[in-house]
DNA sequence: TATTGTTATACTCTATAACTATA
DNA sequence: TATAGTTATAGAGTATAACAATA
C-alpha cells in the first residue's frame, strides 16, 4: 500500500492537533496505522493478523478452530473464511478431531517453513519501527500495552 | 459491536502465545482492537477516526479536505464519502475558498454541539481503558506511542 | 439442549485510477 | 502541468443470523 497523501504538496503548514494529541486512543490507531504500513510494504504474503494465526497455531498445534477465535478475540465465523486462505496456500491443514464436531489445526511443513521466513522479516520490521526507542523504552511500550489488553 | 467470542465456553485452558507475545505490533494491534470496541459500545454516534476528524476541523477551522487527509494519513478520495456523511448529519459545512479548486470545512452549530458532548464521552471512555494505569504510566505511554509515530 | 464449523449476507474503512475544474 | 475535489470500483477485515452435524 502506497502512503496515503504522499501526492500532495509538504510544505503546508501544520494543523494544529486541537485535543487529539493526549488521547491514547488516538495515538494508539495513527501508531498501528503506521506499522500495518510497513508491514504490509516488508512482508507482503501475509497481514499482520494471518500471521499471528499462523504463529499461534505453531504454538498450539491442533488447536481448534473456536478456541483460536477466541485467542485472537474474533468470531469463529470469521475464522472459517481465514483458514480457508491459508489452508488453500498450503500452510495448514485441517484435521478431524476425536470429538467429531472439531477441527485440529495444524502447520504444514511448506507452513513451517514460510513462517520462519516471515518471522525474520517480521524481527526486521519490529527493529524498524521501533528505531526511535531505546531497547529498555521498548520493554516498557510493551508492558503498558500488556496492561491496556489484559491476556 | 458485540465481543467476539463471547458465546464461547470460558473454561478451555490459556493457549500459548508463542513468539507473538514479545511483538510490539501484536499487542498494539491488540489493544487497539480492544479500544476500538469500548468506543463503538459508548459513542454509538461515530468512530474513532469521525470523531477524531471532527476535533481536527474544530482546532482549524477552515481547513481543506486534502490537507485535512494529508494529516490524518488518509488518501482524499477516501476523506470525500467520509466528508458526505458528516455533512449529510449536519455537522459540518463545506465553503467555496479563494483557490476555488478547494473547499474549506467548518462545523456547524450542531457539530460543536455533539462533538462537546462526544468529547465527554471520550474522556471517560479513555478513563475506562486506561483505568489499569497510573496517571504516570499513562503520560509514558503517550510518550512512547508519540515516539513510534512521530507527527 | 449446547457446541462446532459453516454459509450467506452485509457493513466499515480504505485504496487506486480516471475524470473535471481550476490554478 | 499540477493540484483539489470527485466518482466508480474494489479489496480487506469483520460481524450477525441461521443451518447441519455432533455431543
Amino acid at each position: 500500500m502506497k502512503r496515503p497523501g504522499s501526492d500532495l504538496p509538504r510544505d503546508a503548514a501544520r494543523l494544529s492537533q486541537g485535543d487529539l494529541a493526549g488521547l491514547i486512543g488516538y495515538r494508539l490507531r495513527r501508531a498501528q496505522q503506521e506499522l500495518f504500513r510497513d508491514f504490509a510494504a516488508s512482508i507482503p504474503d501475509l497481514s499482520p493478523g494471518r500471521a499471528g494465526l499462523l504463529m499461534l497455531i505453531e504454538a498450539n498445534p491442533g488447536v481448534t478452530q473456536s478456541r483460536l477465535a477466541q485467542a485472537m478475540a474474533l468470531d469463529r465465523s470469521t475464522m472459517v473464511g481465514v483458514l480457508d486462505a491459508l489452508e488453500s496456500r498450503g500452510w495448514l491443514e485441517r484435521r478431524k478431531g476425536s470429538d467429531r464436531r472439531t477441527n485440529g489445526l495444524w502447520l504444514t511443513r511448506a507452513g513451517r517453513v514460510t513462517l520462519a521466513r516471515v518471522k525474520r522479516r517480521i524481527a526486521d520490521h519490529e527493529m524498524r519501527v521501533t528505531a526511535r526507542l531505546s531497547s529498555a523504552e521498548r520493554e516498557r511500550l510493551l508492558v503498558l500495552l500488556g496492561k491496556l489488553c489484559p491476556e
